[in-house]
DNA sequence: AGGCAAAATGAAATGCATTGCAATAGGTGT
DNA sequence: ACACCTATTGCAATGCATTTCATTTTGCCT
């Protein structure tokens, strides 16, 4: 027995903490204490036992490391890469928020669990915090149904979700003030007397349900007359926009202001309309939503609606920690503004 | 002892696998090959045991599992999210990449830890593997310096990378055929009886630098003067783009035809010749990279070259498994094609 | 020099599941 | 009724690090 672990220490790999005790002449215990940081062992020390893990390239093992602990270190975000193809997800603005999230774990140094295969239903979530493979979720866009998220919060399953802050989910949810979007678009429409509004969006999505109503709230304020039509995308890629839009555009009346839920939206519907004798801004304002950058080069440079995504990253983050440590942190809603470019 | 134990049982959560066991009557390795699938189990028996762990909303601790089978199940995919503001992560193509790795892991039942916090060197990376927190790597554009690649094949770490496949890398690696993807350019652009070629792109990457080849090699056997112009994009985003486009066309003559390392490139070109007064098809060819979702939306809609995205997916994958189980898959090459639009 | 606090270190228990090997039970062939 | 095979099941060892508690060592005060 001692014979195969001291044969063990001679290969490279997988030597164990009581290999580097022996050969550092120290206890196990000690090994940890030094590799982990501890203020409880002599700084010589520690750097001997350093110097021996370096030299065989030992590395603490994670797996019992976690297990010991009963923390995974590790955060699942669900990113419903099934809609991929739907367009939605393929959304550089996903990414920027990804990648906001991505960072600020970083910082905390935490894990990133992405979108484990299976997570379906909250009975896998619940699966997955319970097997400890991960300390708490994190949703990154609303294909999460509102049922399931309930179910969640009824299984105590830690997590915090980007959408639609509305009056009072059960749960954590960050967002941003999707309300005002609305109503900033509006207002760019109002001040560039337009008559014929019309709204390109799934109001199934609250997030998106709100924009619509900021838009409609202000165009009940200008009180002159408006009319806000709305084009119901449901497949929100940009074919599934084209397509729709183009139907909608040889049955109608053509809009004076278009207002669309995503930039890439917003693009497919400058295309179709092109294709109608329709110019922006010339024909019509536009505004889209998110300020992708491809936005800011567009054919006209497309007005938009920012929100503030990399500050998403780490609020998500910050509650998502609170909650996993037992409190019981309010949902948060950013700040908005409109980028206004030639549309 | 025992009391604590049952104690615990009592409770929704955080009972092992004993407490299945007592409460199904069973030993625990019956009732781990119960849960694993094994064939070795009573179909009555197992049928009991899930019975009792459902009820017990019990899930086997994936931690305590990894250690004991010395295996993570777990793949780091590695992006560049640092280099995100820089713009060539945003691009929704890195976006596709992902997806489809991330589908072919979940195929695999693999999970994937993402970017991993710190893992910036190779002894990181190589620590990540002895540490047992994945089993492979993959590593996905190709920020990743060739002299740490390198490294990482003599600590034997196993991984692979989507990039360039040149003449004989050490490692395995997936790519698309850039040079055809640079002659396809060309042979566009010599259809369309052009003189003035120029190339944007930073030839440092050797992905980029086998598509300029590609494109000076049939430049050359079309014979008839012309001339192949570098733009070099360093830095890779937008406003990069625009600005180094910016200063060249006013210093140059104009070229009458453009190819750019990537859609989101082309864009930028247009944007600024546009202010120069150059309109793409009248003026110049234009062909861009990747084929992202709103080249077919620009105005002119960009011909562009399209990768094989969600097949790079899952052959990195396959290629990885190979990789981890000892053998040595070779690198392979992925087909390309000219998507010819207005531009 | 005696005594006590502080610093450093070690022994042993613990967290949880998997697996090789042994053991038991139920069945079949002769 | 005996030998033997198969299907099930359990025992005990194992993988690895962390943590509590006890122990030793060192430093400082009087």
């Amino acid at each position: 027995m001692k014979q195969r672990s001291k044969q063990r220490g001679s290969l490279a790999m997988g030597c164990n903490m009581d290999d580097i005790a022996r050969l550092a002449k120290v206890s196990k215990p000690t090994v940890s204490r030094a590799l982990s940081g501890s203020h409880l062992v002599n700084e010589a020390t520690r750097a001997r036992v350093l110097e021996v893990a370096r030299a065989q390239g030992y590395a603490v093992n994670r797996n019992a490391q976690k297990l010991r602990q009963a923390r995974s270190g590790t955060i699942a975000v669900i990113l419903d890469f099934g809609s991929h193809r739907g367009g939605r997800i393929g959304d550089p603005f996903m990414f920027e928020l990804l990648a906001g999230v991505s960072e600020a774990l970083s910082v905390r140094n935490q894990d990133i669990l992405l979108s484990p295969p299976g997570l379906v239903d909250a009975q896998s979530c619940a699966d997955l915090i319970a097997s400890r493979g991960a300390d708490g979720l994190i949703f990154l866009g609303q294909g999460s149904q509102e049922t399931m998220l309930t179910e969640l919060v009824r299984a105590d399953v830690p997590f915090v979700v980007w959408g639609a802050v509305s009056r009072n989910n059960a749960y954590c949810a960050v967002g941003s003030d999707n309300a005002l979007g609305g109503r900033l678009a509006g207002k760019h429409f109002v001040g560039r007397e337009t008559r014929r509004w019309l709204f390109v969006g799934n109001i199934e999505h609250e997030e998106i349900l709100l924009r619509y109503e900021g838009l409609v709230a202000v165009a009940k304020e200008a009180n002159s007359g408006i009319e806000v039509n709305t084009l119901r995308a449901v497949d929100m890629s940009y074919a599934g926009v084209c397509s729709v839009a183009a139907e909608w555009i040889s049955n109608n009346e053509a809009p004076d202001a278009v207002f669309a839920f995503s930039d890439t939206a917003a693009m497919a519907i400058i295309s179709v309309f092109r294709d109608a004798g329709l110019v922006a801004p010339r024909d019509y304002a536009l505004v889209g939503y998110n300020n992708i950058p491809p936005a800011a080069h567009f054919t006209p440079a497309i007005t938009t609606i920012e929100q503030e995504t990399h500050l998403a990253g780490s609020i998500l983050v910050e509650k998502l920690m609170q909650r996993i440590d037992g409190a019981n942190p309010k949902s948060a809603m950013l700040q908005t503004r409109i980028i206004i470019r030639e549309s």
